[in-house]
DNA sequence: CTTCTACTTTAGAATCATTATAAGTTACTA
DNA sequence: TAGTAACTTATAATGATTCTAAAGTAGAAG
């Protein structure tokens, strides 16, 4: 309910707002982790939702969001910006010519051998990309 | 030399020019390993050259080595592209802060357990990023 | 329940990286 | 050395993101 939305904004010193209770209500209210880009979620709220939130509100709502562990921000070539509500250490497959993001649990992968930190410096998270083509590419025979 | 140069371009049906020679000096000329963004690129282009290249010629040649192997593009949060020298495949260490990018061995990082592609997909490559930040962040006691 | 103030939202302008365009220049082929 | 396709260039266009200034709203205090 709303009631959890609104208690999370509160917990994390963000005011619940109509617009960002509406924008929770499409990011986490699912089953699934969800991937998106801003542009997406434009998109999906101007489908879902009568009234409209302007694109300046997006963009503070998620950075807000984003800086309360709410979302994680995930690395990838291209232009975008992707985000993930899946806020917990894991991993993606990127299909760079589809734009197609999903997770792959953190246990799936194992880093058996990792370097160490530079000097002065700490590890602060590791994440890794698979990027993944259509089998039909460059087939070997 | 410039003649080496000259062969690799000629080899990838590049013409030499004068404006990628020079580029390719920048980039390859050197010992290390080198990461850059186009921006960086340019203001060390404007420094060693007296003539100037155009932005566009920048973005062009840069692209159209990266099409022929001769650079990688790196995976990373935030908001412009790095290219690598480096066009093995390798992982890197990312400090958010200053933007320092730095290479790591293939072989400083071992993954023992990768899931298997999605249906149809193939895997095309598995890139690591080490995010660090300085040891005083956060400091755990 | 009103008032005040700080936080939010908004539309639109500004900015930054990147790509497209169109005109002039250059490298190679014959 | 002439012709053509590839290349470079300045500039315009685009797209994502951030900034700005004005109007609106939530929560605290009375």
């Amino acid at each position: 309910m709303k009631n959890v939305f609104i208690n999370r904004l509160r917990a994390s010193g963000l005011r619940p707002t109509k617009q960002r209770i509406e924008i929770c209500k499409v990011l986490f209210d699912r089953k699934e982790t969800f991937h998106f880009t801003i542009d997406k979620l434009k998109k999906i709220i101007e489908k879902n939702t009568k009234g409209k939130i302007s694109l300046a509100t997006l963009y503070n709502t998620i950075h807000a969001f984003k800086n309360n562990e709410y979302l994680k921000e995930i690395s990838l070539h291209g232009n975008k910006t992707f985000f993930d509500t899946n806020t917990k250490n894991h991993h993606h497959f990127y299909d760079k010519e589809t734009g197609d993001l999903s997770d792959i649990k953190n246990e799936d992968i194992v880093l058996s051998k990792l370097p160490s930190a530079p000097k002065g410096k700490k590890i602060k998270n590791v994440e890794v990309t698979v990027s993944i083509e259509n089998n039909s590419h460059n087939q070997k025979n």
